[in-house]
DNA sequence: TCATCCAGTTAACAACTGTTCTCCGGAATT
DNA sequence: AATTCCGGAGAACAGTTGTTAACTGGATGA
């Protein structure tokens, strides 16, 4: 299936992820709105005027890189919040797996952190769209655990719009204590798990 | 208490004023990384010099829209999370509460929800530091709860975060529901309530 | 081999930005 | 009544911005 595209194709793929990835390091000091089309040219050092050979305008790069930051994360969550094993360790497990991600990936989280309510509407939306497929795929997760038996379809999407905001706000704070200490990151990770763990108790005596 | 001042400091805060509320109406489309001073002087109509006499820069008006977005907010959080009526009585009050804040302040809401990522480290300074404040003052009224007999300091403050961060999450649906129907409005304010009760079933059951 | 395509370049445009310095006129102080 | 103070105006600065048009040269396909 993948087809090997001409060195023509390849140098114009190359390129745009130079701007996409020049784009991304300028964000980390500012938002979309104030980002330049020069501004990101000149880091990648092309004439301003190839950027539109690429991207019609800053906000549908913006919308590109939402794609980049969220569209590979999917499958990660599936297996994260399925029912397998305990649930103690499932979320010492989840918080971990957060942890690295935000560790390897600083960049993309900030973006989405930032311009999840930034000030350039097309991203808002797009990032808005991506997490409500999130919210969707961890109902579903969450709706075959026999824990949830007896529940509301409104109460099973409560409990996942919980768990996602949960993870893009422990996200924020681990990003916030990647320049600090490792005694800091420790205790996000303490924070999230005794939150974690409150929901799931909550969640445990739902229907009494 | 109430000094007189002068019709010239009169004048000189009124500006002023006009300057904040300026820069608050056009930070609705935009976030403050892209706000221009001489957008903000020419929508009140005075000279982009006069700007200077009031702030030393964009990020410092920003700072100072912090304190006046959350500054006035504190007295509001104790009353209403301070543990006179029943639960679920609190819950309802405390949604309809930030309900009708965000409705007549929908500006300042949207503004902190955007800046506090944002991509000026002065104003996300402050908003961190409102914020925590609001923490603080939730985790010692939650102390005073019998029910929070027996728990540890870190337990109080992540259950005090857990609540200032569906706060702020609560706030923001809200606002995105303003401009839609009042059936919108109505299925925030239930999945609210929902998230609060099941936040405090775990919080009635953490100690088993 | 030759014509076509197309990512990237060059040059130029009017419009905009933050900041400095100098000045004005009315309020505040003596 | 005379003097100081000071919020705001005006003009000018170098530098930046997005967008247009016409062009170049190497890859592509007939």
């Amino acid at each position: 299936m993948s087809h090997t595209l001409g060195i023509r194709q390849a140098q114009k793929q190359k390129t745009r992820q130079a701007l996409l990835d020049a784009a991304l390091g300028l964000l980390e000091e500012q938002s979309l709105s104030s980002l330049g089309l020069r501004e990101v040219t000149r880091a990648v050092g092309v004439a301003p005027t190839a950027f539109y050979r690429h991207f019609r305008s800053i906000a549908d790069l913006g919308v590109a890189l939402v794609d980049e930051a969220l569209g590979s994360l999917h499958p990660m969550v599936r297996t994260t919040v399925s029912a397998t094993r305990g649930i103690d360790e499932r979320i010492t497990r989840a918080v971990e797996l957060i942890e690295r991600h935000v560790a390897t990936h600083p960049a993309h989280v900030r973006f989405i952190a930032r311009e999840r309510h930034g000030g350039v509407q097309p991203v808002r939306e797009a990032v808005q769209a991506q997490l409500a497929r999130f919210t969707d795929e961890v109902k579903t997760e969450v709706a075959k655990d026999p824990e949830a038996a007896g529940w509301s379809d409104e109460d099973l999407l409560m409990l996942a719009q919980l768990y996602v905001d949960q993870m893009l706000i422990t996200s924020s704070l681990f990003l916030d204590a990647l320049e600090e200490s490792q005694e800091e990151r420790e205790r996000v990770a303490q924070v999230a798990t005794r939150q974690l763990r409150l929901i799931s108790i909550g969640r445990r005596h739902w229907l009494d």
